[in-house]
DNA sequence: CGGGGGGTTGATCTCCTTCAATCAACGTGG
DNA sequence: CCACGTTGATTGAAGGAGATCAACCCCCCG
């Protein structure tokens, strides 16, 4: 019955809601034709993991809804995230057969994929989809970089404030339909528990959770819960962040 | 005269050094001629910054030989060095107007650029640059994605071991040729200033100097001098990077 | 000889980790 | 309905890895 489910989420590629994000979105309709005849769709339960590290990876794919992250782990076991996926990002790597990172569903997760040859094939004769692939992976290449400034160079505070800052304006600009905008505030639940933010971050667990303690003592971010946070002051976090307050996203 | 020079090193692509690993690498004979005539050469002493992050690039280009960083700084002027550019890397995004990161000449410089009107055209209209460049950029993500593990994760000396052995690597695959290898032991120069080490690692210069001490006393590497080294033992090395000693490359 | 860039080394300090106790929310079975 | 275990989170105390501040060295070059 999970099947049957699975069946109801099944759409034509019109429908979708990441259509004009992923890597589909510069096809034209006859190409999508083509790529809804070699797509199917996977769906994993939150805390799930979709493919290890070294794992045989037959098969490539876009984040629907939901959200997962990419991890790294040493043999003592010390780990570290390098790619939070959420919807309309790529899973996988055309011409690798095997998986460079654990892939695991935070969140429930619907994967749209496709079987890597035939991909491949239609890569070849499709320019739009390596146009589009090869815009995204620039896309990646810079977030990767500005993740480095955070591990490398921020204290505990700031890397904090900038992982809420980038949620903030992923979430913002992923759904803007939502009337998560009171008045200028943001708002939004955190997508990761502390344990996968100190994963992400390069932290301890108990470190983010008292340099969020903090931010919420000092005004920074509103919390209820342990989840769902309020940014009243965008400029204010950015410059806890450590970032230029003008929101400038090139950098 | 520095232009003297510089026509002097102006060559035919059949020719080039990284003709086999550059984004022209998979050019076809005819592909190349068209390069060929939009490309032109430029030199930079070491030292000297190629760009400034956020200044205007009508540029892109390979470099041919030397070693640049890309680095990114914060209105304090704490710094990350999120690239090392070796011979055959690219630089510069097509579809991007400015650059993004400071671009600086480590060591004396040549690059083989494109005007980025004239490349962005050939891009559209000669799939095998495009491939290149995606396969590219594909391996840089990679090499950031480890490079996060390394700046998030692993402890002053396990970086140290980290970087050195990168370099290592790098420098086997690149020129084979030169008798570097005294049965098993590989030897090269650091082509990195302590200072610039402490950007890649996200550490200060003393920590640098200090771990760098600490493995010569242990005698997991060799000096002479202040930048050429020796490892005795590879394997020894990437234990210490904490890295699996099966010199597995793919993470 | 002086000066400066690159590098090393020492002493101290501090931010974050480590280890540990506690708590709230939730589910489960008696 | 309550005892119990579990999971995610918070908070405290202590220790340590690396930062910071500072002195000094080496070598090259004008």
């Amino acid at each position: 019955m999970l099947n049957e489910r699975s069946l109801s989420v099944t759409q034509e590629c019109g429908d979708c809601p990441i259509r004009h994000r992923a890597v589909c979105a510069r096809c034209e309709a006859d190409e999508l034709v083509k790529l809804d005849e070699i797509k199917y769709y996977r769906r994993f339960e939150a805390g799930q993991t979709v493919i290890w590290s070294g794992d045989r990876m037959d098969f490539v794919g876009s984040v629907v809804s939901g959200i997962a992250t990419l991890t790294q782990t040493m043999e003592d076991g010390r780990t570290q995230m390098v790619g939070l996926l959420l919807p309309s990002d790529f899973v996988g790597r055309p011409g690798r057969s095997a998986a460079a990172y654990d892939v695991v569903a935070t969140t429930d997760l619907v994967m749209c994929c496709f079987r890597k040859a035939p991909f491949e094939d239609m890569m070849a004769t499709t320019p739009h989809i390596a146009q589009r692939l090869l815009e995204m992976t620039l896309d990646e290449l810079d977030a990767a970089r500005e993740w480095m400034l955070v591990l490398g160079r921020k204290t505990a505070r700031e890397k904090i404030a900038s992982l809420l800052s980038i949620i903030a304006r992923r979430d913002a600009t992923l759904h803007l339909q939502h009337a998560d905008r009171t008045e200028g505030a943001l708002v939004f639940d955190l997508p990761l528990t502390r344990e996968a933010m100190a994963d992400y971050l390069g932290l301890t667990l108990e470190t983010v959770s008292r340099q969020i303690s903090a931010l919420k003592k000092d005004g920074v971010i509103l919390l209820e819960g342990k989840r769902h946070v309020t940014i009243p002051d965008m400029a204010r976090l950015m410059e806890e962040a450590g970032d230029d307050a003008d929101g400038g996203v090139f950098a």
